[in-house]
DNA sequence: GATGGCCTAATTAGGACTTCCGGTGT
DNA sequence: CACACCGGAAGTCCTAATTAGGCCAT
């Protein structure tokens, strides 16, 4: 169970000695995997130095003496919220980050980074990349030869990191938030909020998922593309393009469904295991219109925290808590049971945030919480971590606003909202990362 | 004045879609 | 008839790499 004082990142980079990092296997279970977004990539920082600061609290957000340092810490505390909001639709991309609170956060990112998955058994890994299994054997369409031109060669720029191709550790390094489709969708998969709701699997073990709501999907993504006029037409147009890249395939002869020819090994998978209802285009079939709206409300997006709002206040007509998260139905092989750990990013708190309510949707819940540590942040010296020192100070007085708004309100604070955020969370979340071993059966 | 280093803005190339379209199949 | 699906073509947006020019110190 995520305690307060326990909570961590996965803390990655490439500074980092993974070695070091073996004995937190005791560590609550925030898992952060397969962050597809650049800037998450980026970001994986502040984890495992707050996961040291649970053994030493002296080492808490230990800057490493590089040239970068401040800039790499000031990195992480955007990550902790970033990865923890993965699984929010709206949440994405940080967009809001950086034209907010961080407007110079592109020109600061620059430091390659290692992925380091923690779990309650610690350190899952640390890779360079991210770890796909390939779903078969079917190889990526060969990348478009670049066409010569008559300037002096110069470096491509980098590609989507399909599954199949080598992410480039720095790729991302000037700020870039793209969000790839494939990688949104891997996102929505992983998102309770979404997920069976809109799109889900139907064959984890094989990539295989369906759009139940494809217009809702359509819709979120243009939502994050800033595109309100996107629909399934357009996003199906993008998701075929990528049968020639060799990221998805169409499942023939089942509409709405496509096929991840690869997935990372630590994927969330989130199924329906109840018969959790899907809306199944309810809202277009129907003219219900409740998941999303025609007119592109954004209040009917689920985005996380209004969902779980909703949740909250009055029972949704689906539930969301009814479906499990669990790994799919394969052998593993890892010998040894995994302790049950929690995706705690899934849950959302519980009422509407003063953050919210003045449309700077950037400091999560998960953040504030990360901000429960904030004296040791502050503790930061800011003649030495000047980006940090501040970024702190916004937004821990932003994390005393909130705590003193909803007190205000509700007399619920933000902080008890969280302790139950947790313990909600073990509750209704049964989350093992899975350990994809690579098909036998690779065909399809 | 010449040279070199640094910085910055502009330019360019290319990836990833997005939009539109006509068509087929269910 | 509606919808899913397909793929070509052209366009847009964004980012990274490159280039050019200005400034300054030597």
């Amino acid at each position: 169970m995520l305690q307060q004082s326990e909570l961590i990142f996965d803390f990655a980079s490439d500074h980092v000695n993974t070695s070091q990092l073996g004995g937190y296997s005791d560590y609550p279970a925030v898992i952060v995997e397969q962050v597809p977004h650049p800037h998450l990539l980026s970001y994986a920082g502040l984890t495992c130095e707050q996961a040291n600061a649970e053994e030493d609290h002296q080492q808490l957000l230990k800057v490493e003496p590089c040239e970068s340092g401040e800039e790499e810490t000031m990195e992480t505390l955007v990550a902790a919220d970033s990865l923890l909001n993965m699984d929010c639709p709206d949440t994405l991309s940080l967009e809001h980050y950086s034209q907010t609170f961080l407007p110079s956060l592109g020109d600061v990112i620059n430091t390659p980074v290692t992925q380091v998955t923690v779990s309650a058994e610690g350190i899952v890994g640390a890779v360079d990349q991210p770890q796909w299994h390939s779903l078969h054997t079917k190889k990526p369409a060969a990348q478009l030869q670049s066409k010569k031109r008559g300037r002096k060669p110069r470096h491509r720029r980098a590609e989507s990191p399909t599954p199949n191709i080598t992410v480039k550790k720095d790729k991302y390094n000037k700020g870039g938030n793209t969000l790839y489709l494939w990688q949104f969708l891997m996102e929505l998969l992983q998102d309770r909020q979404v997920c069976p709701r809109y799109i889900k699997w139907t064959n984890p073990n094989e990539g295989i998922f369906k759009l139940v709501n494809s217009k809702a999907v359509a819709r979120l993504w243009g939502k994050h593309k800033n595109k309100p006029d996107m629909n399934y037409e357009t996003m199906g147009r993008a998701l075929r393009y990528y049968y020639q890249r060799g990221i998805l395939n169409k499942v023939e002869g089942q509409r709405l469904v496509y096929q991840f020819t690869s997935l990372p090994k630590d994927m969330i998978y989130i199924t329906d295991c109840d018969g959790t209802k899907e809306e199944e285009d309810y809202d277009d079939n129907s003219g219900n219109d409740e998941g999303v709206s025609d007119d592109s409300d954004d209040s009917t997006i689920p985005s996380s925290d209004q969902s779980v709002d909703e949740e909250d206040s009055h029972p949704p007509q689906k539930k969301m808590s009814s479906s499990s998260v669990r790994a799919p139905a394969i052998q593993r092989t890892r010998p040894a049971p995994r302790p049950t750990v929690q995706r705690d990013t899934v849950l959302r708190p519980t009422s509407t945030s003063l953050i919210q309510e003045q449309h700077l949707p950037i400091v999560s819940a998960e953040m504030l919480r990360t901000l429960q540590n904030l004296p040791k942040v502050q503790s930061l010296q800011p003649a030495g971590h000047a980006s940090v020192f501040k970024t702190a100070q916004l937004l821990g007085s932003l994390c005393e606003r909130q705590a003193a708004a909803e007190v205000s309100v509700d007399g619920k604070g933000v902080r008890e909202t969280l302790n139950e955020k947790s313990h909600h969370g073990q509750k209704a979340s049964h989350v093992e990362a899975p350990q994809l071993v690579p098909l036998t059966n690779s065909d399809h």
